[in-house]
DNA sequence: GGGTCTTATCGTCAAACTGACGACAATCGA
DNA sequence: TCGATTGTCGTCAGTTTGACGATAAGACCC
């Protein structure tokens, strides 16, 4: 075969919900290039590795999860020539959503992983290293789209959840308020989005919620509405 | 730096709408392996090429298409270690809406290309060479759905056309029929899907029609429902 | 125990949208 | 002139949305 080879990457876009905020998983690169800079976890493919196998093992490395109920998902693949002064290197992102876990980021790599802000990221192009603003930009934008009409937003909560804290992952990765009462109708009555577990809780104060569980449904229809 | 470097493609889903039908380009394979199977069009990224540029370079190579005004996008990146007997091979799959051109099919590469029914195809994986199956799977239900809540369709079409052949877009790509007065009102009342030319035209028979060009939405607000 | 605060949940109502379908308009070919 | 064909406008009932009032069920304070 002819063919020039080249570098291949799998870079992962982590988020999750704290505090109210979306956050992103960064690691603080501390050499050359963009020494300093904010940058996405992220390493080569190996030989004989699928790509998601890839993306799978650095997120163990980063977060310490063994990942099988992550969701994780393809973006998009970068490979403009010039996207990393070291030589050629194609990446493919990786999208990951986790819940805000108590589990400190325990990096096994060098550098220091933090959860950052995403709108505090997204805000300066230059606080990224390499295309990473980019990689961000479209990560986010396909949560964000995808919370509309499917149900990974539960990929957020825990494994039950009140419906305050699914409206308050939307909120959060939508950056927008929502109606509690009109949220409530649209997430119970949609077909297969959450099923009640039976037991209530009164962790966020106040009359005691039921605690639900995410639903069978794939999609959702009709869809949630942003803003 | 430390990696395998491995081979890196672009594969094309080219899809047009002819006699009513979705179809797709192809290539018969005249060389082993997979000799005498359809395969999509694509080939290696060069050295100095942006992914897309070589996308942009094989669409031009396979259909003749000064390929600026096409529609392209990216789909997905399929890297599993086996899936090119060869050798390994990360391929980036692009994906091409291209209206019905008179245009002959002016393949350079020796192969012979010819358009095909998406149908067809994803009956049997076997009848594709590669995991194209899975790669046409894939960027068929992207196409599917971008259909429902973006002005896509219009690139299936040429410059001008009329609600009835937007219409016939959308009844080939879905595989469904559409009622035409409710069509009708969902495609002019939607803001920004397409404007009036000003002129009509008789060319399907019956009364004379309206011609419109695309417009200038991105999204559908409210999308449009398949089925 | 009785207020008061907080969050959860149900209900109401008008406006918008959808899907089904009737009716009429404008052309062509016989 | 008479169908046949396709385009375009209307009507109507059922559904969904968005705004918002009202009540429920706890916790906290006195």
């Amino acid at each position: 075969m002819d063919y020039e080879p080249l570098g291949v990457a799998a870079d992962l876009v982590i988020l999750t919900v704290r505090d109210g905020s979306l956050q992103v998983l960064l690691i603080r690169r501390g050499i050359a290039p963009y020494r300093g800079r904010w940058a996405l976890p992220g390493g080569f493919v190996r030989p004989k590795e699928d790509l998601e196998e890839a993306a799978r093992r650095e997120l163990a490395e980063e977060t310490g999860l063994g990942s099988e109920r992550i969701h994780l998902e393809q973006v998009a693949t970068y490979g403009e020539p010039g996207r990393d002064p070291r030589g050629r290197v194609v990446s493919v992102a990786y999208l990951a959503l986790v819940p805000d876990l108590p589990t400190p980021v325990a990096g096994t790599d060098a550098a220091s992983a933090s959860w950052v802000a995403v709108a505090e990221m997204l805000e300066d192009p230059r606080r990224l290293a390499f295309d990473h603003h980019r990689i961000l930009t479209d990560a986010v934008e396909r949560a964000r789209a995808k919370l509309e009409y499917s149900p990974l937003a539960a990929a957020f909560c825990p494994d039950e959840f009140t419906i305050s804290e699914l409206r308050g992952i939307y909120e959060a990765v939508w950056g927008v308020l929502l109606d509690p009462r009109n949220f409530h109708r649209k997430a119970t009555k949609t077909d297969g989005f959450v099923v009640p577990v039976g037991a209530t809780t009164t962790r966020d104060g106040g009359r005691p919620a039921q605690l639900f569980r995410r639903g069978p449904a794939v999609t959702l229809h009709p869809p949630l509405t942003r803003g």
